[in-house]
DNA sequence: GGTTCCATGTAACGTGTTACATGATTTT
DNA sequence: AAAATCATGTAACACGTTACATGGAACC
């Protein structure tokens, strides 16, 4: 059901399913980025449910654009998801059954292999939203509006800063356990 | 793909269907509980793939139990996936599209209140987490096995406590905002 | 006799990805 | 003339959830 909420966000203008496609990518694409036939089908199936209206409309360049925009009943649903319990979805990262499956050989080498590139992973996804959030932040430097738009942003940031931690601390934890304990080696 | 390698984790000892589900809820309930149907499904299906063999063995309560076992490609097929990259599986928290969405109206008031309803949510999560965190902590006071078994809870922990975080600051920057420009109320 | 636990499954649906088909227009 | 961009879609597959069917054994 998410995607239909977003698509009903995104629909503030009119828009076309390859509008859609690229407001995925312009402004969500650290979230989310749905792909062009999925976008296509929802946009049909939320328009025979009557939560949006279409029209087709010339292009300048290419073919015809089916051009969507949201029926009365799409305002309602919109605003409910917004008014709605905040949807906490579980989160299932495959990483955490690899580690848990790692620990139970209770091999410290191995773990300490598996958590560096781990580390290492976070560490470069960090990179890539800090250089998205410079990008918004020099767009409208000082403007309120630099705290609305970077406030899901953020959240990645310090979700990934505390996860970069954890490893950290795992790390020093287990060299710790390795040379306390070189029989477990 | 994660079930299979998950399942082909379990079955360090031969099991059936039903354990593996007792598995999910005994040791990895906070990462992930897969349903009955789709584990016993994913059996088959691994069966025929050659990763795993079963034999139909008496239950000494209720119907007969197929207990599975992994075949020498299942062991591989395990020891690759541990040795393999990490999997950062994307996030795609629909609570971040409400956020996103809610902010662009720009209407400080909703957005704290939804913030404080996240907020609460994070927290509550936060206590079911650490319950179970304590259970593992008393089982096994001060052995090596503390260490592994809690590494992936603590995650958990530790990206629940930085979410909880975000969200107090959010909400006192939301505070002054509204306190300095009250026109935007 | 009813409830709970053991145990395996089927069917339908919902969601998401990958690969491909089609064809116009603009840029190099 | 080739490549990039605009634009819409279909088909097949993979993954996951929900609801339901079936039936035995143990416990109260």
């Amino acid at each position: 059901m998410a995607l239909r909420n977003v698509i009903l966000g995104f629909l503030e203008e009119p828009a076309s399913g390859y509008d859609i496609k690229q407001s995925f990518e312009h402004s969500l694409s650290h979230i989310w980025a749905a792909e062009s036939s999925q976008i296509y089908g929802t946009l049909r199936a939320m328009e025979k449910e009557g939560l949006l209206a279409s029209e087709t409309e010339k292009s300048n360049r290419g073919p015809d654009r089916r051009v969507y925009r949201r029926t009365l009943q799409g305002d309602k649903a919109l605003e409910e998801w917004l008014a709605g319990d905040p949807e906490l979805s579980p989160e299932r990262l495959s990483v955490l059954c690899q580690i848990h499956f790692l620990s139970r050989a209770r091999d410290p080498r191995k773990t300490t292999v598996f958590l560096e590139r781990v580390r290492d992973s976070f560490i470069e996804r960090l990179r890539e939203y800090e250089a998205l959030r410079a990008e918004e932040g020099k767009a409208k430097e000082g403007t309120v509006d630099v705290f609305f738009d970077t406030l899901a942003l953020d959240l990645g940031l310090k979700t990934l800063q505390a996860r970069i931690e954890w490893c950290e601390e795992a790390l020093s934890r287990l060299a710790a356990l390795d040379g306390a304990d070189p029989a477990n080696a």
